[in-house]
DNA sequence: AGTAATTGGCTCATCATTGGTTCATAATAG
DNA sequence: CTATTATGAACCAATGATGAGCCAATTACT
């Protein structure tokens, strides 16, 4: 019964790495020595080692050797820890830093749907004078310039924001300040940045998103940094 | 006999995932073996089947069997999954994106010591000729000049940059890409940066920035994109 | 310096397993 | 009788595992 042999061995394999049973010299057997360890077929075991070697927890040289990665000085659970603690200044003067140029690319890359995703999200923002609705499409609406702006890694960076936005302490930061008459403050200014994305201009989308980041501050602060 | 045959399977089933009985690994037994089991017809037991992944419980794949569903948390770890794939013509346009920005408001926020501290790193990348070694100073410059900003976001994020870089394939790219002429480029662009570091030019060091930015990724793609 | 051995990279044909689907037939309930 | 459900069988398509072979980079040996 094929059930996924590779995925059994890939987690031997981790746990022996983690238990340091190669890290005299980091080397690991040859991938037809594992094979035949596990008494199975290479391509199994190769699957299993390139599992590993996606997560960047061993690295491979033709004709040397499969080898154990030294830890990275800094990984990726350490940066998760420290990122869900950041205060609301520093996201603003890296959502000030990032958004207005995101804007610019995607005026550049977005195809019509884009386009048209965006401004739908605008609309349905428009129209709904919920707080935790109108919260929704705003995100929505920045969201889909980011995704028009067809970079994986901006997206990914662009969620990690999102996600520290949605934790406890900021929940409660946005609901205080907000009022009827700054959501439409926001829709003005979303209206601006869709004008200038339809129009394909890039430095105005970056001008105009670089305004309403601005606006955010001043409503969260009372001041900009 | 035979009424609802397919509805009591459902509920027997729906009691034995609710115990946990297939929780070990999620999957559920084959369609034929249930079928056996329950001493009924496939299409029976399908039938029965169908039902539990309408509702959401299971999921089935061709070739590999049904699973109870895994809980679907989108979190953190999702992305960080997601962004360690990301390609490097991504990475670059981000970088060069956020590098400068970064390198503006270092000259703002950093102290006499920031300034040292990258320094420090410069000279060091200088005298390094060891590709490795100059790698992990030149690293060192562009970190320390995200630590002097002075933000913690800004700083996780850079740390996300790099985490990703030190992936395998980014390495043997960096390495194939990599001679004596294009370290002394990096080295003189560094200097530039350094400079309008000290003379507290925000512009100019975000200008130097963009440049060595624009030289890495010519280096490493033979164009700008 | 040149050669052989080792090692990862890659492709291919093949097989077994598994869900996806259809169909003709039989049994049961209303 | 009619409609629904169950049965049993067959075939399809996706997946994963296998084993074999060859290539290319690197190392070790002569």
């Amino acid at each position: 019964m094929p059930k996924q042999i590779a995925s059994e061995v890939e987690k031997s394999l981790r746990q022996r790495i983690a238990a340091g049973e190669w890290s005299h010299d980091g080397q690991l057997p040859a991938e037809r020595d594992i094979a035949k360890e596990y008494a199975v077929a290479r391509n199994t075991a190769r699957r299993a080692i390139n599992a590993l070697v996606d997560e960047g927890v061993i690295s491979r040289h033709v004709g040397r050797g499969t080898f154990v990665r030294p830890a990275d000085e800094v990984d990726m659970n350490d940066i998760l820890q420290r990122v869900t603690g950041v205060s609301p200044t520093d996201m603003m003067t890296v959502r000030r830093l990032v958004e207005p140029q995101a804007a610019a690319i995607a005026v550049t890359m977005a195809s019509a749907s884009d386009i048209d995703a965006i401004v739908e999200a605008h609309e349905m923002a428009k129209a709904e004078r919920d707080p935790a609705k109108f919260e929704y499409w705003d995100a929505q609406i920045h969201h889909r310039i980011f995704k028009a702006a067809r970079n994986e890694l901006l997206m990914s960076l662009h969620d990690i924001l999102r996600v520290i936005r949605n934790r406890d302490p900021w929940i409660e930061l946005k609901r205080k300040r907000f009022s009827e008459e700054r959501r439409l403050g926001y829709c003005a200014q979303h209206e601006d940045i869709v004008r200038m994305l339809k129009d394909r201009d890039a430095a105005g989308a970056s001008d105009a998103m670089l305004v309403h980041m601005n606006a955010i501050e001043m409503n969260l602060f009372g001041r900009l940094n």
